[in-house]
DNA sequence: CGGCAAACCTGCGAGC
DNA sequence: TGCTCGCAGGTTTGCC
């Protein structure tokens, strides 16, 4: 599920209340998701208060007043719920459940469990092994045409398997991937190292733009997605070409379909007319 | 080292 | 109706 904007919606709709709250109770209902919980780690969190909730590429970073910081990523199908008042009947993916200081309980739901959950020293956060290596954030500040040209420059593989490259820039998958080369009019099938000058320039505009409009729209709900307050995020209806083969493209009109072709083990949706 | 397929796991829709 | 197959928003691993 969650790239970048579905992940920025979940920090925005965990923040308000995990900020300034003591987690009272930290309850895992399983003792593994994509990795097994590290040892201590209900113990770590438990009587901690949360000094701040931030994103960093897909990877939620919640950090204690113990100096801890707990580092969620959502994998495919994680998401996070809030409840103020009586909670319904746990579902069996609900694998992690916190009640925070105010009687709110939040819980982490997971079916697919490719999503993990770790705790690090905040002094050590730098050095941990799935943020070290992770390229800028392409929004807030906004990547430059030059920058991205330049970090595409050293890859030898299409431009769409780049931009999921997590080192090349942070927090792009592939649905943001395949909208934002068909804004830019640059073929996913492109080699990397051959976008540059206005070509990059497009390209991180197009990003910028996909993913701030994403971020508005709550992100997008496919199937697991959904803001922390239960709300759907709707960029879905939005979509420009993933998920619409065989439509017609929606710049060139009646011209040429949307095709579907395989990239790196990923689905790429895009018009073969409107994007070189 | 770079690039790609496979692996991790569950659920759902399409097709038979 | 019921089964099997393929595919899904991510990341790491291992194999050329």
């Amino acid at each position: 599920m969650p790239e970048l904007p579905e992940v920025e919606t979940v920090k925005r709709g965990l923040a308000p209340v995990l900020e300034g709250r003591v987690l009272e109770r930290v309850v895992l209902n399983r003792e593994n998701l994509r990795f097994p919980f590290p040892d201590g780690f209900g113990q770590a969190l438990m009587g901690r208060r949360v000094t701040s909730v931030d994103r960093r590429a897909k990877f939620l970073l919640i950090t204690l007043d113990s100096d801890m910081v707990l580092i969620a990523h959502l994998g495919m199908s994680g998401s996070f719920r809030i409840f103020h008042g009586p909670p319904p009947a746990a579902d069996p993916h609900d694998h992690v459940v916190f009640l925070t200081s105010e009687n709110v309980e939040i819980r982490y739901n997971d079916p697919r469990r490719f999503g993990f959950m770790d705790i690090c020293p905040k002094a050590g956060l730098a050095d941990y092994p799935m943020l070290k290596k992770l390229g800028p954030e392409p929004v807030n500040p906004a990547i430059s045409g030059k920058v991205l040209g330049d970090r595409l420059r050293r890859k030898g593989s299409p431009v769409k398997a780049a931009l999921l490259d997590q080192t090349i820039v942070a927090g792009i998958g592939n649905i943001y991937a395949c909208e934002a080369l068909f804004m830019a009019g640059i073929s996913p099938r492109r080699k990397a190292a051959t976008v540059q000058g206005g070509r990059a320039e497009k390209l991180a505009h197009a990003i910028e733009n996909v993913l701030v409009f994403a971020i508005k729209a709550g992100g997008s709900s496919l199937k697991d997605h959904r803001q922390p307050s239960g709300e759907l995020g709707y960029f879905q209806h939005s979509f420009q070409v993933y998920g619409r083969a065989g439509e017609p493209c929606p710049r060139c009109g009646g011209g040429m379909l949307i095709q579907q072709i395989v990239q790196s083990g990923r689905s790429t949706f895009f018009c073969s007319s409107c994007q070189r």
